[in-house]
DNA sequence: CGCAGCTGATACGATTTTGATATGACGTAT
DNA sequence: ATACGTCATATCAAAATCGTATCAGCTGCG
């Protein structure tokens, strides 16, 4: 017995002919009427009665046509479930930020992008260091991550860079370089300013990270930083920065947080600190759902104002809704 | 896609071997591969994730593993469930009987037969008179009749002769012919004895059956029969013969009712009138639970003391439990 | 570091299954 | 009575499936 024969049975029960329902089911007859003997002998019952204009069901029949009728609509719903989660319309999605990743404004608006454009998606988000990022989405316990610098490059994972932002620093409100002025205007500040003050990091063991090239950059230049505190997430830098324990260097977008008491300034023309916003995923791994997420958030990236100036590892897609801070930059007829 | 590829698959998903599962399946295992490769390219997804030793479920595979199972479990689940049907373990019956047919003692003991061998089935059981349960089983309303003698004999309609027993005649318990001895034992009955008597019969409309072969008798014997009542059921007729209204002939399974009321006498040797009891079924549905229970009845009545003399048109059947009157006279080892 | 031993993948020929065409048998309706 | 429509049968072509032989890649041992 076979899916095949059953659907020749349903569509001969259907229509009560054996010569229309081949017709309807794109195939001669003969073959048709073969089938369905071949299935009544398997069975070992006749399913219909044959008379001079057609056929009936027997009571047999009407049995396998209730019970194929179910079968055949579970065995469609399967294929098209499996359809779904192939085309990446539907599915869980496992993915986590690192704090300052998930503090880039990108990245709020890609979420509300992904709900809105693919409803089927379950996300389920998490938030982790760099390092526990990129271990996790390595084993294949997260499907992606949203960090800043890779920390590690585990074979395998691809990583995406969405956006890039210039790192600022961060000082106490009332420190001596937030007051140096030049025409009524804030200067930015140079790495040789940071010499001798105290210097906050985040970072993990084994994390080299953005902290990696600010002191990278530090060494080039010649500059001995002095590190007194390394924290575990961004937000607890801040609040030493604001507590004035010391100053950090942030990426941008952290600009704003504890504005009454953290001055935010450039860095130095020469001194210039690149922060991307970087998608982590592993590359057997970017299809259905998750494939439906890189591409976003590819596309997303491409299509916006803070677009790293680079080539970009996949081209633009079709045209997306961008609503940031309630103003739509782009417009899509049912954007959802 | 394909139940034969969903199996493939799930041996596969479950040994976790491509070599395994095709022993497992009783063949090589290049078609193995094949077919799964098929299988993942035509739902768009990689189900498996290749490695030396070995493959394991992606996503994707796990979904489908669970579908799958369940799909197939549904499918096996139809495939016994028509075998059951077709082996005839399981189903519906619809019978009926004639008053007088359920009167006979095998029939009774025939439905605690069908009962105790076959749990499965579901017997449905009605009753009316010849005409409409003639009728019934030849539109297909019903699939099997129980009847004495047949009043119509419609195309593709079987009459089995299930047993045979004489007439009797059937007279107030203070009437001269039940009171006539002969050496203090009662006497045969001639049909000439009742050319004057009040005769009841039980008959409907275009039912020729039992009575037409009494009258038949009559007409042969040159007797002339009184009617002076038609009833409609056996029961009523001995009402009225224990009534004194008048006598009846009746088969000899009625003796017994209204006991202190009726004397039942044999009809004379050149007088004998046997009255079959009989099984009506549409030959061509012939089969499943309905080939069941009219094998069952045929192996159980050619088993039987009062079988029938004629050949009979089913041979015999292996060994059967005769449970009657709480006697066993044939055992069978697990007879349920 | 290299080689045996296992894994799944590929290539190709043989078998089986399935379908199409032509035709027949049977009933019905005009 | 005959023409039409039904399903069944016979025969052949096409497709799918399977088996054998072989390859490629990774493991784990020496």
């Amino acid at each position: 017995m076979d899916l095949r024969q059953l659907r020749y049975f349903l569509a001969v029960a259907k229509t009560g002919h054996m010569t229309r329902a081949a017709e309807a089911l794109g195939m001669a007859q003969p073959p048709l009427s073969q089938q369905i003997k071949g299935l009544e002998t398997q069975i070992g019952l006749p399913l219909f009665k044959r008379h001079a204009k057609g056929v009936t069901l027997t009571e047999a029949g009407r049995t396998l046509q209730a019970d194929a009728t179910r079968l055949l609509h579970d065995f469609d719903a399967l294929q098209s479930r499996m359809q779904l989660l192939a085309e990446g319309k539907t599915g869980r999605l496992d993915i986590a930020f690192t704090s300052s990743a998930a503090a880039h404004e990108f990245t709020p608006y890609a979420l509300r992008e992904c709900r809105a454009r693919h409803p089927g998606l379950v996300l389920d988000i998490g938030e982790a260091n760099a390092a526990e990022i990129t271990e996790a989405v390595a084993q294949g316990r997260l499907h992606c991550g949203l960090l800043r610098v890779p920390v590690d490059h585990p074979p395998g994972l691809v990583f995406d860079t969405l956006q890039h932002e210039p790192a600022m620093v961060a000082l106490p409100i009332d420190h001596p370089l937030a007051l140096r002025q030049r025409r009524g205007q804030p200067t930015p500040v140079r790495l040789a300013d940071l010499q001798d003050e105290p210097l906050i990091l985040v970072r993990r063991t084994g994390a080299p990270g953005l902290y990696a090239n600010l002191l990278a950059l530090c060494v080039a230049q010649g500059v001995q930083p002095r590190v007194v505190a390394e924290v575990p997430r961004m937000l607890t830098n801040l609040n030493l920065v604001a507590a004035g324990t010391g100053v950090s260097v942030v990426p941008s977008s952290m600009l704003g947080v504890h504005r009454h008491a953290i001055a935010y300034r450039p860095l130095d023309v020469g001194s210039q600190l690149d922060v991307p916003l970087t998608l982590a995923y592993r590359a057997e791994d970017n299809v259905g759902a998750t494939a439906t997420f890189t591409r976003l958030l590819n596309a997303l990236a491409s299509h916006s104002p803070t677009a790293p100036a680079t080539g970009r590892s996949h081209p633009t897609e079709p045209p997306l809704t961008r609503s940031k801070n309630g103003q739509k930059l782009h417009t899509l007829a049912p954007a959802g």
